[in-house]
DNA sequence: TTCAGTATTTGGTGTTGCTAGGTACCGGTA
DNA sequence: TACCGGTACCTAGCAACACCAAATACTGAA
């Protein structure tokens, strides 16, 4: 995708990694395939490494360094109580704008469909 | 709603904006109220407003200048052909990016579900 | 003439994701 | 040994976006 896409996924993409570490802790490696498996092709390594410094600058996820066979050592990030709390404040507003947005949707089409007759 | 919603509005608001002008030709401040009675009731003005000049800037809709009887004359803008591609993109990208979201709502809600037993 | 409502503009700010590069550790291969 | 690909993390600088604050300007009513 495009533009479009990167502009979308401001605000959206720090709720999607807390959904991520929601399930089970994770490290920036693995979360960055983990978002490729999803869809999220064209998302930057970088992209989420700043996006962990922020999550748990902001206390969002608790980290843990953790050795590892194959490379430098992982930082395991683990989501704490006031990172569920950012998640859930996340689902809210994402489901309050996903509603508004899928009724604009319908009328706008309606409306289009009655100027098409 | 907070900070969380204008870091999600990046990238949403220019598409609510077109979806609204795709009902029919609209100014700003008429545009500004339709997205209070929308339910964005902190959108600020200056936003809308700088937000329609991307708009025409790039071609997405043509402007006309409207006299009014309350006051300055109005500008009108009317999305044009390119700006219904855009639009359409728009609900390509949104669509993309919900059907994603939801899925992994799904998945880590039942993930936590599982937790909890 | 002051005020509220209508209507647009502009300069500066903070947050965000992206680009593009770098560092470092490991195993296998030439 | 030297090199390379995979793993794993970090950083500086950039562009885009929504917000804030303030200004301008036109109208009709108090």
């Amino acid at each position: 995708m495009g533009s479009q896409m990167t502009e979308m996924l401001k605000g959206t993409l720090e709720g999607i990694v807390l959904a991520i570490l929601s399930e089970r802790p994770a490290y920036g490696y693995e979360i960055t395939s983990q978002l490729r498996d999803l869809g999220f092709t064209e998302t930057a390594e970088g992209t989420v490494y700043a996006l962990l410094v922020r999550i748990e600058q902001r206390g969002f996820a608790d980290v843990e360094r953790v050795p590892s066979e194959k490379g430098p050592p992982r930082k395991v990030y683990a989501l704490n109580t006031k990172g569920r709390e950012q998640l859930a404040e996340f689902w809210r507003t994402w489901s309050f704008l996903g509603e508004r947005i899928d009724q604009l949707r319908t009328t706008a089409e309606t409306a289009q469909n009655e100027g098409e007759k």
